[in-house]
DNA sequence: GTCTATAAGGGGATAGAC
DNA sequence: GTCTATCCCCTTATAGAC
């Protein structure tokens, strides 16, 4: 079908969503203005309420479509077998998928607090699901007797935020290749979690010991 | 000496600092007025001018304030022997003086973005010195063969991501006391960088085979 | 679908009275 | 040292022409 002349909404949308990824995550939400927005995608200010009914909409959209791309992704990983396997390809996925994001990364946890309390509870249980997916992980691991952690809770909050910080200084042209960031960071999330040898043996020990309980 | 009614320079300037620090916590530097910083405390608009030359100078200030202080109190901390017990030192002052300040720590950095460029040198500058303080502790491990540390740059960064990620969820009134999370995360540090005692003994092996080189 | 024009208000910063 | 008043610019969002 003919289309009106200065038709565009099936691609102009998309553009205003992406021309607010990049100016928030550059400026940060406060600062950017919808003219900037608008400039950004070559129209008028005026033109972007076809688009999203406000400001905070815009905002709100572009972290909940991430919080979803990142538990589909993670839903969407082949998970191999037991905790310890299952904790590498746990930091495997969040290093890379986190990489391949920056902007929405950086978005996702500088303007939460730019959310109108609803929309801002709405992302935390997002987050909350994906704290569980980790969280799960260590439990099996310690109920196996092949992860030492104090707290599964903080342990999962900590290892987070280890893997997070990665986003701060990664350039993808930089000394590290991403495999290799990967494998550093999954490597000391394992051992900042696993049952030592020798406190293994102990436990072994200990176990046939008191066989009756 | 007698002041004149209404003279205040010396308690107001402090709170002007004070209010700009809460409320930049609270809602981020852009989104906070002088009008509103004024209002907390207590004058009009125009005499926030007479203690900072423009808004920029007071998120400056509360900046480098921060990180200056966090350089003195590492300076400040008595270090025992040892990269071991050390990186223990490190990573209890960490997480203490950092719980010590939320908001300082909060806008530390959600607010280096909105600094301009010479003000943001100068303070990355500063955070590349503490930075360099851990990694020190690192490589002196790595040396005496107590560390097993991949890349000592990325390790560096990488812990103060994870011991950073507790301002984001501690409470003090909360199921966990301070010393307590000090404990775990410094345990979690030593853990992810330690040589593990299997490969600690495989090398002492190895060295005595090759005396000579 | 996009534009221009405008409403209604808030922003940082300054001048000058007291 | 603090106030009121003001300058001038920018803000979000809407109305209506094309």
């Amino acid at each position: 079908m003919a289309r009106k002349t200065g038709s565009h909404s099936d691609i102009t949308g998309p553009r205003v969503r992406a021309a607010a990824l990049k100016l928030f995550a550059a400026h940060g939400f406060a600062a950017v203005s919808m003219r900037q927005i608008a400039a950004e995608v070559g129209v008028q200010a005026g033109a972007l309420y076809l688009y999203t009914p406000d400001k905070q909409s815009l905002l709100f959209d572009l972290l909940r479509d991430h919080m979803q791309d990142v538990l589909d992704g993670w839903a969407a990983v082949e998970k191999p077998e037991g905790p310890v396997m299952q904790l590498e390809a746990f930091t495997r996925f969040h290093i890379r998928f986190h990489l391949e994001r920056p902007e929405q990364v950086f978005i996702s946890y500088m303007e939460l607090r730019n959310l109108e309390p609803d929309n801002f509870k709405a992302l935390e249980e997002m987050r909350r699901e994906y704290e569980n997916a980790l969280e799960a992980i260590l439990i099996a691991g310690q109920d196996e007797g092949l992860f030492d952690v104090d707290d599964t809770k903080l342990t999962t909050l900590a290892l987070i935020s280890m893997l997070n910080g990665v986003t701060s200084w990664y350039k993808p042209d930089g000394r590290l290749t991403l495999g290799r960031v990967e494998a550093i960071y999954s490597d000391m999330a394992g051992k900042a979690v696993r049952m030592p040898r020798w406190k293994e043996r102990k436990m072994r020990k200990a176990t046939q010991e008191e066989p009756a309980e």
